[in-house]
DNA sequence: CGAATGATCGGCT
DNA sequence: GCCGATCATTCGA
C-alpha cells in the first residue's frame, strides 16, 4: 500500500527515518516504472539542526517546501552535479526531513542501469543519494511534488516488510562536519548487512 | 587499496 | 567568491 499523510505528518523525524528502511521508493515517469528498497537515511530535524538547510528556520525559494506540510518531496542540486531526495516530514512550518542515502534496485532494474549508463549489476546503482536519484529519473524540477496523491509521479510504498530494531544501524550523517555538536548525532540509518548502502566508513 | 581532483549550481558572506 | 547533505576518475603506493 502506498503510505497515507499521517504516516509523514508526524513529529518525530528520526522515527519516521527508521520506519522508511525496508519500505519501496517508487517512481512513474512516462509509463515506466521503477523502483527500490530503501536500505539508508538520514534524519534532519528542522530548527534546531544546524546539518539542516532549513537550521534557524532558514527560508529560502529552494527551502520553502520543507516548511509545508509532510509527505512532499524535496530535492536540491548537491554541488552542482548531484540530485539528493528527500522526504518533507512533519506538519507546517516544522522543516523536517528525511533524506534517501541508498537503495536496493528492484522494479525494473535494465531502465534504471541504463539511466546510469551501467552495463552491468553493482552497488554503483543505488548506492549514494546522488546516485539513486539518477537511476530512478529523479531531478530537481521534482521538488514539491506530492507524494501521497494518486496522480503523483512519486511514492512510497510498504510491501509488508518489517525490518527489527536489531536490524538498523544508527550512526553519524555524512558530510556534515561543518554542524558543530549537530555532526555527533546518530540519524543515519541503514540495514544491517545490506550490500546496497554507500560504503561504510 | 587510498588520496586528490574536476564537475559546476544555489545560497550565503 | 566560497563552499556544500556527492560521485567518478585518475594517479600513486
Amino acid at each position: 500500500m502506498i503510505l497515507p499523510a499521517g504516516f509523514y505528518t508526524r513529529e518525530d523525524v528520526v522515527q519516521i527515518s527508521r520506519e522508511l528502511l525496508g519500505k519501496y521508493l517508487v517512481t512513474n515517469f512516462d509509463g515506466q516504472m521503477t523502483a527500490g528498497k530503501i536500505v539508508e537515511t538520514e534524519a534532519y530535524r528542522g530548527p534546531g539542526d544546524k546539518a539542516s538547510h532549513a537550521w534557524g528556520n532558514r527560508r529560502t525559494s529552494r527551502t520553502e517546501i520543507m516548511f509545508g506540510d509532510g509527505g512532499y518531496a524535496y530535492v536540491y542540486l548537491c554541488y552542482g552535479v548531484h540530485h539528493l531526495f528527500n522526504i518533507v516530514t512533519a506538519k507546517v512550518d516544522m522543516p523536517h526531513a528525511v533524506l534517501i542515502r541508498a537503495v536496493e534496485p528492484t522494479d525494473n532494474v535494465a531502465l534504471m542501469l541504463a539511466r546510469r549508463h551501467l552495463e552491468k549489476l553493482t552497488p554503483r546503482l543505488t548506492a549514494g543519494p546522488g546516485s539513486l536519484t539518477q537511476a530512478l529519473g529523479i531531478r530537481t524540477e521534482h521538488t514539491g511534488l506530492s507524494l501521497i496523491n494518486s496522480q503523483s509521479p512519486i511514492w512510497v510504498e510498504d510491501r509488508g516488510e518489517v525490518i527489527a530494531t536489531e536490524e538498523i544501524i544508527a550512526s553519524p550523517r555524512v558530510g556534515v562536519q561543518y554542524a558543530g555538536e549537530s555532526a555527533l548525532w546518530n540519524w543515519r540509518f541503514r540495514v544491517k548487512g545490506s550490500k546496497w548502502t554507500s560504503p561504510a566508513k
